[in-house]
DNA sequence: ATCCCGAGGG
DNA sequence: CCCTCTGGAT
């Protein structure tokens, strides 16, 4: 378990990928949620896509809630595993008018409640919509935090804690999206361009 | 061809 | 625990 590198690696991962992260447009917390839903196995790009006509058409949750599946299903059609997204969307926005007075609960037990919403979506959510920190354990940070030896853990639950651990809070909100550029690129799950990689300095898996 | 910026269901 | 859902990237 190297500690010693863990300022040095976030130091180089704020120059390289920067501190902020564009989030994605919306004009209300649900429809924040419902992108964040929507970007499962998909590009930011997809999403985007969608996203203007997406919120236009559907102003608040009741109205998608009521909404009939087709339509809700053809205005998200390009993107990836669009009919469980849409099922799953109906009936988390049904939960939010019906249990929660149309309002997204910022708590994650509550979230995590809502039909489509899992610990990933829902700590990403909190951390873009509320700055609630938070570490998002998706495929990438799980990936490249066991290869950094930040964590050891074997599923996400136990490396998110692990990283609670290893990383000063202040980082927590960033390094999603920071691994998740560096995962795309470098540090893919076959293949790792170890050779080009900004962290070959400190990465065990390199030494 | 193969793998995903997950989550629900059998 | 393993399967499925989807289009897009590589």
């Amino acid at each position: 378990m190297t500690e010693d590198n863990v300022g040095a690696i976030l130091k180089k991962l704020d120059d390289v990928y920067g501190v902020t992260k564009e989030g994605f447009y919306h004009d209300q917390p649900w429809q924040l949620l419902a992108a964040i839903m929507l970007s499962a196995q998909s590009t930011d790009k997809q999403v985007e896509e969608v996203l203007p006509d997406f919120c236009r058409r559907f102003q608040t949750a009741a109205q998608l809630a009521d909404a009939p599946l087709e339509e809700i299903e053809a205005s998200i059609r390009s993107i990836g595993l669009y009919k469980n997204k849409a099922k799953n969307l109906k009936k988390c926005c049904t939960q939010i008018v019906n249990e929660y007075g149309g309002e997204v609960p910022s708590e994650i037990e509550e979230l995590l409640k809502l039909a489509g919403v899992g610990r990933k979506t829902a700590t990403l959510f909190l951390a873009d919509a509320y700055e609630i920190p938070g570490v998002t354990v998706d495929t990438h940070v799980f990936r490249i935090s066991r290869r950094l030896g930040w964590a050891e853990g074997k599923n996400p639950v136990i490396v998110e804690q692990e990283l609670q651990k290893v990383l000063p809070e202040e980082h927590w909100n960033r390094i999603n999206f920071q691994l998740i550029y560096h995962g795309r690129e470098v540090c893919t799950a076959r293949k790792a361009k170890c050779e080009e990689c900004i962290l070959g300095d400190w990465c065990e898996r390199r030494i």
